[in-house]
DNA sequence: CATCATCCGTAGCCATTGCTACATTTACAT
DNA sequence: ATGTAAATGTAGCAATGGCTACGGATGATG
């Protein structure tokens, strides 16, 4: 009987680093989009933009140095590595295509901005062909 | 220039609360499944269903105890509560509502089981109406 | 009713992401 | 050149969710 039990689709093993990935997008996408807006990126930009402190802020930077996505040195602009601007892109596309479905499905402006921001990072390859063959 | 920085519409202040009730949402949901299944909830079919350690189940279940969604003795099975069982039927039938959305968009079954799992904590009440409607 | 496998709880470790409080660096203005 | 405000770093705490190792509880079986 208990053999009968499926198992998720998505193990739960990988809830944290799952989280951790998640958190590296947002920031590449994040520093990409400030610094194209006004320049560069600081940590208090960053901390100003997610509504953290910027200690958190400044924790997390420092591991996505170490994953080689971003680059700063102390007191000084954060700014994206070849490999964290690549995933920028990539990232950042792959949202406005959800925003962009979300809104063409009917859901109005707010809301497709608030739910595109949690769905995205869950939206694989396939589902994402289909958000943009439905766009067409 | 630096009050020109949109926050995120879905402030960072509240990922590891949001995180948390992810994971409210998905134990409740498991718990109402393995019960119709087989009639009763152990803690080992929690484990083996999200591929945890039981251990990691117990301290969720403990916590979702005190938030009384969750219910059981020690060394007994666990159960819904009122409030519990209320949450699971809604989570279920969000779910469905987004899986069988993802396959009507042309997402293959694999891939939609994946993503639904995902996606559905993002889903807010406008952008599930939209997708009822896309059902239609 | 004793034994043993299975189930479950506890102790204690790590990583991630929040925080406040305090220290340090930078940069600008006088 | 010096002082000060703003920006950033560091120390250390909490909550959440992973884990292994160990020990106690339960229940089925002889």
């Amino acid at each position: 009987m208990k053999d009968k039990i499926k198992a998720r689709s998505v193990p739960f093993s990988q809830t944290r680093s799952r989280h951790a990935s998640e958190t590296a997008e947002d920031y590449v996408e994040a520093v990409m989009e400030l610094i194209e807006e006004q320049g560069e990126c600081r940590v208090l930009d960053l901390a100003r933009y997610f509504n953290v402190s910027h200690v958190t802020v400044s924790r997390i930077v420092k591991r996505l140095q170490e994953e080689d996505l971003l680059y700063s040195k102390p007191y000084k602009p954060v700014e994206l590595t070849a490999k964290g601007s690549k995933l920028a892109k990539r990232v950042k596309e792959r949202h406005l295509i959800v925003l962009a479905f979300l809104i063409k499905l009917g859901v109005d402006k707010v809301n497709a901005d608030i739910d595109s921001e949690g769905i995205e990072h869950h939206v694989g390859s396939k589902t994402l062909a289909a958000m943009k063959k439905f766009l067409k």
